[in-house]
DNA sequence: TTGTATGCGTTATCAG
DNA sequence: CTGATAACGCATACAA
């Protein structure tokens, strides 16, 4: 007992039509008399015809759906963004197609081969943190495939790119601890590969030095799973606490870094912000219940969804190539909670 | 400059042959030469041929794709579980299509027709606690569509079911409050159309009843939207503390219900344990950071994406109708943190 | 206004 | 061993 479906050509048998009439006719076409297309519509409606979309698929030479590639959706940032992207790829008919790399480059490689090969008609990538080299998506787009960058971007391909500002982040984030009296800051980073790790860090160096405060890599430690694993959290702010002049606070420059560095913190009994001043970009929507003095710096998610989803089925249904590519720069939020002044102990 | 695909065609014109030839190489039939094979092989390697999914679907009449719908995958619960699903998934060369009903029926009406019209095999359900009509799936199986429900099951419908053990989910939980000490125990629970609230509830009163407790609908509070929604888990808890006796614990038997109930309770300044007991169902790999002594039901979640994933691809591939159907059932572990003990404080 | 024929990329069937 | 042809479901150019 298979499940077999309802095509064209048995409305038209039931009907004594040819299939063109009925595919006319459901379309609505002005060449079809209204009589026959009642008729058509009436039957198709009482058999519960649905067209078959793989056909029209091969036909059309395009699925309409998108592919997304994240290292992970059980982030709230890349879950957020998801949204964001649902809600206008299905408001345009497109379908979504998720896929995870974990951030790992050889699965990042494995998703981008097996959605291409599923048909898809653009991409919208976020790079594992990982990722150097480029050739499984360079390859796709100097065949003229659509491809999107969302945040996590890459600067050797010309595509539309929409990241958030994140040396303004960065920046505002350390600003905020210096303006509440922390002086020795130190930098908790994601892997140093990707674009949002070194704008992130850039916006840190740069308030430190505008406010008469030195910049020293050795307050820079960079976890190359984004914060992901536990131990790479923990070994990078066991170095941090070994240096002869200890940090006092800590900027925490991802979702995940942010969780975990507060949890090494509860481990050893450091509290926030009495013995270590702490700010980190989080778009988890706990960050209040998690600590009750922690500032985070947000980011416009599900805006980041929508604007790269638009910009893709732009591209996707442009007739000629696109010329020049969007970059599009969406502000981050700092989220200040009072309490995490260091005055306020 | 579209993008335009090598094809079998394309191979057997540069090369001579007739496209079945290439078709049969590229299969690796018994009836090619060697020599054939290795010139076929050899030039579709040298231009990247990727074979056509999409009218591989047509005539093979399946898409090796298959749809999941869940409440909200920015829910850890959920992504652990279409982590689980992703991973027999793709061993098995299937692809996955999320899509999200955020609690709603209407959406999830839409969701499921979506899907269907865009030819998947099969669909992994958990239905969204607003549902209570089952038409637009009824029809569907019906038809001998393949479908698993997962977690939140539906009685009425003939299918594979993976879910946890919620009965016993509860009841231990709320054992452990009673074990603790406290009298009082309140239920904060989830929309009374859902399966998994049922039983959960069931399992509260039966431990209440083998302890000497009673059971007391008073205490009882549902959320329609899972606790997704702040105000809805604010208005119940407001209730409860109304209440002339009031509870001096809660059970939360779900994962919004149970971080919302916390910020609740920060909110009213009441802490946990010495003021409010506490034990809620949450996969949030967070928990110990939101509160110290919260002790959690945890639910096997990847599991459940790989049981229902295995038993979905099982049906799909099997010529014949499935007869009968399985009905698993997992157990889920209760996590006691020590100082949730009512002694303790 | 309607019908016939063709093609999208692939595989299966039947001939050679 | 290899090639020609039909078929999957649909839309459309071309005929009638």
């Amino acid at each position: 007992m298979k499940f077999e479906a309802v095509t064209i050509k048995d409305i038209a048998k039931a009907l004594g039509l040819s299939t063109s009439t009925v595919s006319r006719a459901l379309r609505d076409s002005y060449e079809i008399s209204p009589e026959t297309k009642r008729l058509v519509l009436e039957y198709s409606e009482k058999i519960n015809y649905q067209p078959n979309p793989i056909a029209l698929s091969l036909k059309e030479k395009r699925s309409r759906s998108i592919g997304i590639i994240v290292c992970e959706i059980a982030n709230s940032f890349f879950s957020q963004i998801i949204n964001g992207i649902e809600s206008i790829a299905y408001d345009k008919g497109y379908n979504v197609i998720i896929a995870q790399s974990h951030e790992s480059y050889d699965r990042e490689v494995i998703n981008v081969q097996y959605l291409a090969s599923r048909s898809i008609d653009g991409l919208l990538v976020s790079v594992s943190s990982e990722t150097q080299d480029l050739k499984h998506l360079k390859s796709l787009h100097e065949r003229g495939f659509p491809i999107v960058f969302f945040d996590r971007i890459v600067d050797e391909m010309e595509t539309h790119k929409v990241i958030v500002d994140n040396f303004k982040g960065a920046y505002e984030a350390t600003e905020h601890l210096i303006k509440s009296g922390y002086k020795q800051i130190a930098a908790l980073a994601g892997s140093e590969y990707l674009s949002i790790t070194k704008e992130r860090l850039k916006g840190y160096e740069q308030a430190l030095t505008d406010n008469g405060l030195v910049y020293d890599e050795a307050y820079v430690k960079h976890c190359l799973h984004g914060g992901m694993l536990y131990n790479e959290v923990e070994n990078a702010l066991n170095q941090l606490l070994k240096l002869k002049k200890k940090p006092d606070a800590i900027i925490a420059s991802a979702d995940k870094l942010t969780t975990n560095c507060l949890r090494y913190l509860k481990k050893r009994k450091l509290k926030v912000p009495d013995d270590m001043g702490l700010v980190g970009f989080s778009n988890l929507d706990l960050t209040d219940l998690l600590s009750p003095s922690l500032s985070v710096v947000r980011q416009p998610a599900f805006e980041i969804g929508e604007v790269s989803t638009e910009l893709l089925i732009k591209q996707i249904e442009s007739k000629r190539g696109i010329t020049d590519f969007e970059r599009i720069v969406l502000p981050p939020q700092l989220l200040i909670r009072e309490s995490s002044t260091k005055e306020s102990v």
